[in-house]
DNA sequence: GAATCTCCGACCAAAATCATCGGACTAAAT
DNA sequence: ATTTAGTCCGATGATTTTGGTCGGAGATTC
C-alpha cells in the first residue's frame, strides 16, 4: 500500500539520471534522449516517453526537439524540483482521500452520513505532503552504496 | 496519488465508530454489527463485512458470533491500534516501491540496471511509516467540527 | 426450528494502470 | 532536398487492482 506507480518510479529515476549526467556542466545543458534513459534502466521506451512528456508539460524538464541531437534536460536546478512536484505532475494532486480537495463541498463524501475522521486524516496528509516537499531531486544524488556493506565488517587497518 | 483505498477508509471509519460507541462502557464491550456500521456511514454491507473480517483475522477487532446479538468489538484499547497496523491489515505490507521488502534480494527491481534511488526512497518510506505508527485510533476521536464554520463570517453580536 | 448473525470463498464488473502503436512535426546532417 | 533521428500527441489494447455481489456453512439466541 501507499506505493508509487511505475510511472512515478520512472520519473524519479529519469530525473535523477539527468541530474547526475549534467553535473559539472555549466552551459549547454547536457541533453539526454529517451532511448538513453530507457536502456540505462530497462524501461519500455514508449512508456518512458510519455512520462517525460508529462514532466515537460509541467515544466520540470525542458524538451529540446532538435532532431538527432534532441532530447530532454532539467528545467531547473535539482534542488528546485521537489518530489511532491514530480508526483503531482505524474499522478495528479495527491491526497489520502477523495475529499482531500474541495475541502468544504464534499460532494462525493456524502456517502458517509457524517465522516468523523477528516480532520486527523488531513493532518497526516499534510505531514506527508511536507515531507515530500522538503525533498528534492538533489537529495536523490546520494552515493548509492553497492549494496550490503555491513557495518564494521572489515577489521580496522586492513584497507580493502 | 498516495490515496487510501476505500476499504482502508471503511476500516478506519468502523474502528473510529466502534471506539466512540464503547466509550465509558467498561465491562461487556459494546458489540456492534455490520449492518449498524454500514447504515451509519452508507457503506455497502457486504464489502464492509469483508473489511471487518479482515480486521478480525488480524486481531484488531474481535468477532462475537452470537446469533442475533453477535457483532464486532475492538480487540484492544484504541490507543493500541495504530493506523499503520490497520493499513497493513487491509492492504498488505506498505512500501513505496516493489523492492521495499526483500531489501537485499531485489529480484524484481533488476529491471533497472542499477537503481540509484533506493536509499533516499527508503528514508521517505521510513518517515511515513513512523508517522502512521505514531497515530492510533484514539487520535481519530477528536471533536469533528460540523463543517464550514467559516471564520468571522457572522458579525459579532448578531447571533444567528 | 426459525431468525439473525458471523464467516469464508468464489465470483463479476468497473476502473486504473501498464504498455503498444501509428502518425504528425521539427531540426540537424548529408 | 532528402534522409534521419528525435519529440509530440492521441488512440487503443491488455493486464491488474479494486469495488462490489452472491451463496452457503456454522453458531447462537429466542
Amino acid at each position: 500500500m501507499l506505493k508509487f506507480s511505475k510511472r512515478a518510479d520512472y520519473a524519479l529515476l529519469s530525473l535523477q539520471y539527468m541530474a547526475t549526467v549534467q553535473i559539472g556542466i555549466e552551459a549547454h545543458p547536457r541533453v539526454v534522449n529517451t532511448k538513453e534513459i530507457a536502456e540505462e534502466h530497462n524501461i519500455p521506451v514508449e512508456l518512458l516517453a510519455k512520462v517525460l512528456q508529462t514532466l515537460a508539460r509541467h515544466q520540470l524538464i525542458e524538451s529540446h526537439h532538435n532532431g538527432p541531437k534532441g532530447g530532454y534536460a532539467l528545467g531547473r536546478e535539482p534542488k528546485d524540483i521537489t518530489l511532491a512536484q514530480v508526483l503531482e505532475a505524474i499522478e495528479g494532486p495527491l491526497g489520502l482521500t477523495d475529499c482531500s480537495h474541495e475541502k468544504d463541498d464534499h460532494s462525493q463524501c456524502e456517502q458517509m452520513n457524517h465522516c468523523n475522521i477528516r480532520t486527523p486524516l488531513f493532518k497526516i496528509q499534510e505531514s506527508i505532503f511536507q515531507l515530500l516537499n522538503s525533498m528534492s531531486i538533489e537529495d536523490l544524488l546520494v552515493e548509492e552504496t553497492p549494496l550490503i556493506i555491513v557495518e564494521s565488517l572489515k577489521p580496522q587497518g586492513v584497507p580493502s
